[in-house]
DNA sequence: TTCAGTTTCTGAACACGTTCAGAAAAGCGC
DNA sequence: GCGCTTTTCTGAACGTGTTCAGAAACTGAA
């Protein structure tokens, strides 16, 4: 038995639904993907793919874990290149915005399937806490190989977890964000990265430091 | 034939539906709410349900639009009695959270039918316009019957529909918050309106002053 | 090879939201 | 009351995701 194929043969089976479900919701969306349909193309029956994946909403998580790969791996090779903060921020958001593109005509499928507390991928889930923790790692890659800034040592430890969270609502205002090529989420994200540059050395005051550390300690608990 | 049901038979068989759904909707939540179900209980056959409300989103509306008007009921009467800025959104927000309770625990099966592309009550679309105009309103109400704040004219004009949209996602964080009650809703309501009055005055400074003018705008886009 | 145990797969069945041709009821002018 | 139009309702049919008892295929030890 050749060692390319040495996987028993439900690895192989499950292989082959998760890339041809991936590749039918890149190009049909979630809705118009059906286990039927999927059964049929791939010559087995239906029963078949629920004995590999539990339910079609864990084969969007396959697809959210790609995601997730391919974003650490474009984000990376821009980040060596990186010193200053912002940039190093700028770079995580809009490599992950990046990933997301291909599958924006059927966003709002997989946003409703994604949301559902009966769903694996509710990015907020137990489940889902792996993927989390990638991007979260970007984050604090991002901050911790940046030029020496002017944080203070709280809003700097508590960062990365905000970050997640403002990327994921970054990817709500992209869900819905009709203009060509979705300039205005990119515009969005730029204007806000220069807020927060403006912004940041407040964060210092006596009278901000205090609220700003409280509401992100509430902020990153939206998880626990 | 008596005044109180002069309206023809379709209006009334609509009421019957509608008050038959948000009481399930209610009780069972939306999964478990069926329209056989709903046909059933009423004596009728499942083609009624559709004839009167296009889809089972449809009916979603309804519950929607109900919250909506109890906001506004509840608001109106506490904003009477609130002078400070601050606090008048702080009404608004509470308000607006307590019309939310009772559905919590199938809040995100709501969440993932509101949010879907298809659904009606999608709150960003058109046909929310309505909704999202009621609460907007009540924004602009307390706002507007503040005493005299140091707000520039461009932030006080642009925040009714900022607000909006940070109502909007308190919503979000309160579908996830597990804690008793809802505290940790209620907590970041309290600690980021804290955070708003310290910043507030700040957004006056030249290098804050345009950028926070251009976040306002854009994210104002997100219905456009 | 044989056979028992495990993994993998089958396909009918179920409940669901939605559709729609046609039946029934209501409304209305006379 | 009659006849015609419009409104309202029926219920079978469709395609969907999911379930599950049992069949088939595979695996490994004797």
């Amino acid at each position: 038995m050749p060692a390319e194929v040495r996987h028993t043969k439900g690895e192989r089976t499950r292989e082959r639904i998760r890339s041809a479900a991936l590749r039918s919701f890149r190009e049909n969306g979630y809705d118009a993907t059906t286990i039927r349909g999927l059964a049929d193309e791939l010559g087995m029956s239906v029963g078949a793919t629920n004995y590999h994946f539990a339910s079609k909403n864990h084969l969007i998580q396959e697809l959210y874990l790609d995601v997730q790969e391919r974003h650490w791996a474009a984000a990376q090779p821009l980040l060596a290149d990186a010193t200053e903060l912002i940039e190093r921020l700028r770079i995580v958001f809009e490599t992950g915005l990046d990933q997301l593109e291909p599958y924006h005509a059927h966003a709002g499928e997989f946003l409703s399937a994604a949301v559902s507390p009966r769903s694996p991928i509710n990015p907020l889930s137990a489940e889902s806490a792996e993927a989390f923790a990638i991007v979260e790692g970007l984050f604090a890659e991002a901050i911790d190989g940046a030029a020496p800034t002017r944080l203070t040592d709280y809003v700097r430890e508590r960062m990365p977890d905000a970050l997640v969270l403002a990327h994921l609502l970054l990817a709500l205002f992209w869900v819905y964000d009709t203009s060509e090529g979705r300039q205005r989420t990119r515009l969005l994200l730029d204007r806000s990265l220069r807020l927060l540059s403006a912004v940041l050395p407040l964060a210092r005051l006596p009278l901000v430091r205090g609220a700003v550390a409280e509401v992100l300690a509430l902020v990153g608990s939206v998880r626990a």
